[in-house]
DNA sequence: AATATAAATGATAATCATTTTCTTTTAACA
DNA sequence: TGTTAAAAGAAAATGATTATCATTTATATT
């Protein structure tokens, strides 16, 4: 993935630190504020929390990243990719994408409600076949 | 509802703000916080903020409500229920219950995922019918 | 390549949310 | 009633996030 281009054509300027920011996301996949932040004082040491968070908020307003909210678990961010689902080990505390139907859960909920879908926020928790 | 017997099944004692509590998340369907608090004032005018945190917490622990994750929004709480979505207007911000086949989806997840699946949180967001 | 400038960074303080602590009060049960 | 463990209330402490401001840097333009 280039992390300079997606910034450019998110129309942000291209810094060092959110190279490293973005480059942490795609590794992990999901990342919390917490371990973002201890992750990235290993490239930038004198990193300021502030400039953290203040990346966090420019790159999701303007889309280039999401904030996944999760039962019981500080929130994570991630890379904005094509519509999943998400799961979560209540055990082991793994965390990842999960390819879904989501058109047709959609297509379900919108003959049910008439709302305008926009969005979808789904998660699943239980415990992983190697917690099992 | 009969919030006293709620509270006992749940093994905890009954007191008036507990009550009060209860019956608020009952009227409002969901209901944050400060929402809370701030209707929660009304009916005792010198409850503690603690108190409402703490009580939160004990009925949480003890099954009797759960906290609802909603995206771009504070966490919402509600009385524990059998399982179902929710439906988040973008625009007006309206938060309802919506009834799906979640055993359905559930079973979907599981035969991809080979977890042992304890509980789901799924929020839709969109624009309702009113606001369209 | 040098420069102008608008935006980003970093340090710190301020704010807001939540939890802890401790004293007083109360619900539950003998 | 009296006892006791738990809950309530007040206040302080902690934790997370945001705001402020001086300094630095990325980018567009000469």
């Amino acid at each position: 993935m280039n992390y300079e281009n997606l910034l450019r054509e998110h129309g942000l300027k291209v810094t060092p630190q959110r190279l490293g920011i973005l480059s942490l996301m795609d590794l992990y996949g999901h990342i919390n504020v917490d371990e973002m932040y201890r992750e990235i004082k290993k490239q930038f040491s004198s990193i300021s929390l502030a400039t953290m968070y203040k990346n966090i908020i420019a790159m999701s307003e303007a889309s280039l990243i999401k904030e996944v909210k999760v039962p019981q678990q500080k929130s994570k961010f991630e890379i904005v990719k094509s519509p999943h689902g998400h799961l979560l080990c209540n055990s082991c505390g793994n965390f990842v994408d999960i390819e879904m139907d989501i058109e047709k859960i959609v297509e379900d909920v919108t003959k049910k409600s008439h709302y305008k879908m926009l969005e979808t926020s789904l998660v699943f928790c239980g415990v992983c076949p190697s917690c099992a």
